[in-house]
DNA sequence: TGAATATATAAGTGGATTATTATATATTTA
DNA sequence: TAAATATATAATAATCCACTTATATATTCA
């Protein structure tokens, strides 16, 4: 009858969470690119507390996870996280965002490690 | 690449209203049954004025529709609107409510209208 | 029609949420 | 090691949210 379901109040949780602009567009984003605080903070165009609050949100309940590389932070989506198949669902009826990271990209702002 | 892509922001705004314990159970009960109010109030043990303030949330963003038979006003699950795929993917996640129905029932408090 | 039942609405309150400002910590680089 | 850069955390203020109490409206039934 259902997919591997979850108990309804985490699920409550996971949707009070996602149910906010800013931190629903970062998990799209986080979808299909990993991405740092300064990022973020460029495509939202709010103070860097700001941004840290949100991910630290995402982050506590497990749906990111984050990695220090040189001086930045990136986060990137939990796939093992029990709410990882529930999310991916999710994004799946959001329109892609990535406009959002190459308008990053023309302005010189993108961030890579590699 | 997405199925049927909604609003990112009218997406956040669906999620905050599921991102409630109380609403999130309501709308997976109405996934399979019509409810009254006085129902949702026995299932909830919460007071009527808070039941019909959540069930007028969904009402307002066209989750849920109302239909008054006699005495009493059902609320049913609108297959019309644009987020129920979206909605109905969620609630596959979801483990059935229905022994909360099942209950009132036994107690003979479920209401029927035909 | 008046009492009983079901539901809605309005006003008020306490608790949660989000942003801001200020400051701390960690890393890199000169 | 000091300055610059990136991020986190703490405290606070403003807004939002869910519940309660009180009352209004709608329907049924005696």
């Amino acid at each position: 009858m259902n997919v591997s379901s979850v108990e309804l109040d985490k699920v409550a949780t996971i949707l009070k969470l996602l149910g906010d602009k800013t931190r629903l567009t970062m998990v799209k984003l986080l979808e299909t690119n990993d991405c740092c605080v300064c990022e973020f903070v460029e495509i939202f165009k709010t103070s860097q507390p700001a941004i840290s609050q949100h991910v630290r949100k995402l982050k506590d309940v497990g749906i990111v996870r984050e990695a220090r590389k040189g001086q930045w932070v990136f986060y990137s989506l939990n796939k093992q996280s029990d709410y990882y198949p529930i999310i991916q669902t999710l994004l799946h009826h959001l329109p892609s965002q990535e406009y959002k990271l190459k308008e990053l990209e023309v302005q010189g702002l993108r961030i890579s490690c590699e």
